[in-house]
DNA sequence: ATTCTGACAGCAA
DNA sequence: TTTGCTGCCAGAA
C-alpha cells in the first residue's frame, strides 16, 4: 500500500512513470486517477508535469494513454505533432474524435482499482 | 527564499 | 453548454 509521500526511494516523477508504464495496451487513464493512486490527491497538474519530463527519460513512457478526466487529448501538443498522440491511440484500437476519446469509459483503466 | 508556471480538476456564472 | 477563476503539488529560474 503505497502511502509514502516524500522520502521515498522513488521520486514523484519515477512513481508517475512507474504507474504510467503499467497501463495495459489499448487502455487509458486520467491524470487525476494517477495522482489519486500516488496519494497526491488533487495534484493532477503535477502528474502532467512529471509526464512532461518523461521525454527526458531513456525509458518509453506511454504518455499518450494518459488524458484528462474528460478523455480530451490535452497533451497532444507535447508529442511534436498534434496528430501523433491520436495516431498512437487509434493504433491501439482507441477511437478518437475531435481530440476526445469516444469510448473513454470502456477504455478507462483505473490504477486504484486495477493496480490497487 | 520568493515567484511563476504547468500535459489538471472542480465549481461558479 | 461554454468560459473563466481557484486550488492543488512539485520543479525551475
Amino acid at each position: 500500500m503505497p502511502r509514502q509521500k516524500s522520502k521515498n526511494n522513488e521520486d514523484f516523477f519515477s512513481s508517475v512513470y512507474n504507474v504510467t508504464m503499467q497501463i495495459p495496451y489499448g487502455r487509458v487513464t486520467s491524470y487525476g486517477a494517477i495522482a489519486s493512486y500516488l496519494g497526491a490527491g488533487s495534484s493532477a497538474r503535477t502528474v502532467g508535469w512529471a509526464l512532461n519530463a518523461s521525454h527526458n527519460t531513456p525509458e518509453f513512457i506511454p504518455a499518450h494513454r494518459v488524458v484528462n478526466r474528460n478523455g480530451l487529448l490535452t497533451g497532444k501538443f507535447h508529442f511534436g505533432n498534434t496528430t501523433t498522440m491520436q495516431q498512437l491511440l487509434e493504433n491501439e484500437g482507441i477511437i478518437v474524435e475531435n481530440d476526445r476519446i469516444v469510448n473513454f469509459v470502456e477504455k478507462f483503466w483505473d490504477p486504484l482499482s486495477e493496480l490497487s
